[in-house]
DNA sequence: TTTTCAAGTATTTTCGAAATTCGTATGCTT
DNA sequence: AAGCATACGAATTTCGAAAATACTTGAAAA
């Protein structure tokens, strides 16, 4: 059932997205076409437009006339991820803290205060559920969201999903996650008290999850750009 | 006459981003479809294809189910490119004068020559032809190539050509331009010498550029986005 | 054995017709 | 007259068949 007022290809192209960041389509996988035509039940055309746009996004890769692939993992572009969202959350943070006001306030608190709970509900395997993700990446955003940047509000929100895409896939096997509750805690009183330390806090909380990823689920980022996987 | 081994799809969308960031397709114009066919010579869904990605790029814009129309134009909008390019590039510059190795240093000398000596050739009114558009896109590209970081880069340079298609709209009602070749050259001595001061320049050649902009042409930059311009 | 070529199959790409949706004009009701 | 529903024309969106391209298989030549 579409959204009303909204393109069928703009559906199909959010739930294609999703897909792709929750790994649901694997890094490196070959799209083939009448697959994806079950899976989304639409045509051609509509499956083109929405692998169009994920191309663009970094999402998918295509390959000349040879179709099209989900985009491949790598150590090296984690990494290369991990350093563009420092620079970009970095400078939305410091600006945030400048032009922010009551309301950016008040929803940085209401959306930590969701997280904050549903992880203390759900216990030590939160990390695993979606729903828990999607508040978290709620809560990430609700601290740059007074950036008045649209460009780089964009940008860093692109940049998050894909870093993100890291993290559910490793997610699957690992058995314990490092307690983030207290980074949480620290970023955001640091904002609200406008300390320019929560700038050096969120650039450890990115980089230690970016180094943690590596060391314990490296092996998983084994380069799949030249990939055999085969089904869709 | 399409290139060998890409889709026709690819084609039409660089013709058609070359356009955008051309002007030859107005800022705020709706884009009707058979008028595209016709400019194009291609189907609905090809065409389609190449609105998506360029979508994503953010130089067109999708309006639900009414259509697409060029990415429009305003003031406040060039600003926020500018602070963006401003992040990125001295970033990149940043890392490029750590990284950088004798092809990189070769490679700007080389950019540098060639834009220099078409714009001695030109004269005064070198802003306006394409070619020099190009050789200084080029130059600037130069720089920052050593950064090593894909993500980066790749952003830079659609910055770069949003920015760029402000400058170009201008360019066709300017009668003089402020000299840029004494910046072109200062920015790459400093470059090359690794000297930090090189930041500084490049963020001033970028801050004054917008400035002059808005100075000179900002009645041209009237917010766009409820045109009327019905053409396509 | 390895290479080259050719024919056949699988997959992707492109097209334009058909279905849907939007915008507008017209008539009806209050 | 203002508001609302309806119907018509214009534009977009979606579809699947047809064309183009890539891949596979196997046989002939080096």
């Amino acid at each position: 059932m579409k959204t009303k007022g909204e393109t069928l290809g703009n559906d199909v192209l959010q739930r294609m997205r999703e897909d792709v960041l929750s790994c649901a389509l694997e890094p490196g996988m070959k799209l083939r076409f009448e697959t994806l035509r079950q899976r989304y039940d639409v045509s051609f055309s509509t499956l083109r437009e929405a692998l169009a746009r994920l191309v663009a996004e970094g999402l998918v890769v295509a390959e000349g006339q040879r179709g099209f692939k989900v985009a491949p993992v790598s150590i090296a572009d984690l990494e290369d991820l991990t350093d563009a969202r420092v620079l970009l959350e970095r400078e939305l943070l410091r600006r945030a803290m400048i032009n922010g006001d009551d309301a950016w306030e008040a929803n940085i608190l209401a959306s930590y205060h969701k997280m904050d709970r549903l992880q203390a509900r759900l216990g030590e395997e939160y990390y695993k559920v979606a729903e828990w993700s999607a508040l978290h990446a709620a809560f990430h955003e609700s601290l740059v969201q007074a950036g008045h940047s649209p460009v780089l509000l964009e940008m860093r929100a692109k940049l998050f999903d894909r870093a993100n895409r890291y993290r559910r896939m490793s997610s699957q096997f690992r058995k314990k996650w490092r307690p983030k509750e207290i980074e949480h805690k620290a970023i955001m009183d640091a904002t609200l008290d406008r300390d320019a330390k929560a700038l050096d806090l969120i650039e450890r909380h990115i980089r230690e999850t970016t180094e943690n990823l590596v060391e314990f689920a490296g092996h998983l980022f084994e380069d799949t750009s030249a990939s055999t996987s085969t089904a869709a």
